[in-house]
DNA sequence: CAGTATCCCTCAAGATACTG
DNA sequence: CAGTATCTTGAGGGATACTG
């Protein structure tokens, strides 16, 4: 994206999200991640890209606080990619957007991957908004007040 | 991109989700969509982006079912752009970046916007996922299994 | 194996002018 | 006001060759 605008002084945190992790290829590394994926050739292989956009990415990743590089576990000189807490508090992003590809994205008896719990074997239920006491939260009982101050 | 490669195909509901709304503009519209936003030059300018890039934006989202048009309620002869059903339930995708990006993007102190519950008037709580018994899931509790027939 | 370095191309995005 | 049309730029992405 050419004369690309800065957006990383937006006061909206959806916005600040998006420009770090809105792209074809971020949150796909970090889908892997999750599934236990810390190699470059395994990345490579499960996304099939470029390898010079790969990476790309795993230094704007890692440089954005959502992996960290270690030396390779099986002692070779190379590094392994791994997910940060930062990086994994992003579980519920990737979780949303697998439910919602699942409920819009197949047609009806086509074949998906999909979540486990490995506790119960079963499929991890719909993520929804719950409120502290528990009612459950639609889009339209929430608003957006602007230019709160944070605590983080 | 060039010579993208073709994900409609793709088995893992997260990589078809990224591909309709894995990009700059989409989830800032639909964020705004959200926020009661239904005009043309209202998301223009809200977002600030080129009238040619958010026309071509907002004809994917209905292509893809997540916006519909309406007539304007003002009478005029123009449109109005709303989320469907489908487009609603991107809600805790919305959510999860923004929660993500208000702990993680912005410095202790620096303002942003927040999400309120109307009725209660406070911030809503962490997205986090139940399982069906109540307990919390935990990236590492659960796995992937490739290919299970779909229901939807 | 784990990348880096090049080369090339396409398209997303911006700017601007135009239209009913 | 709500777009469409046209032009330009450069980032994103792919392919491939190269390196320790």
């Amino acid at each position: 994206m050419s004369r690309r605008k800065l957006i990383n002084d937006e006061p909206c945190p959806v916005a600040r999200s998006v420009d770090v992790v809105g792209d074809r290829w971020s949150l796909l590394i970090v889908r892997d991640a999750f599934d236990g994926m810390r190699r470059f050739s395994d990345f490579q292989r499960s996304l099939g890209m470029a390898r010079n956009i790969l990476s790309d990415r795993l230094r704007k990743l890692v440089e954005a606080g959502i992996l960290e590089t270690k030396p390779a576990s099986d002692g070779t000189a190379y590094q392994e990619y791994v997910l940060t807490p930062q990086g994994e508090s992003l579980f519920p992003v990737v979780v949303a957007l697998r439910q919602w590809g699942e409920q819009h994205l197949f047609n009806p008896g086509e074949r998906h991957s999909v979540l486990i719990n490995k506790r119960t074997g079963k499929a991890v239920p719909p993520l929804v908004l719950h409120d502290s006491d528990g009612t459950t939260l639609q889009p339209d009982m929430t608003e957006v007040r602007k230019l709160i101050s944070g605590s983080t």
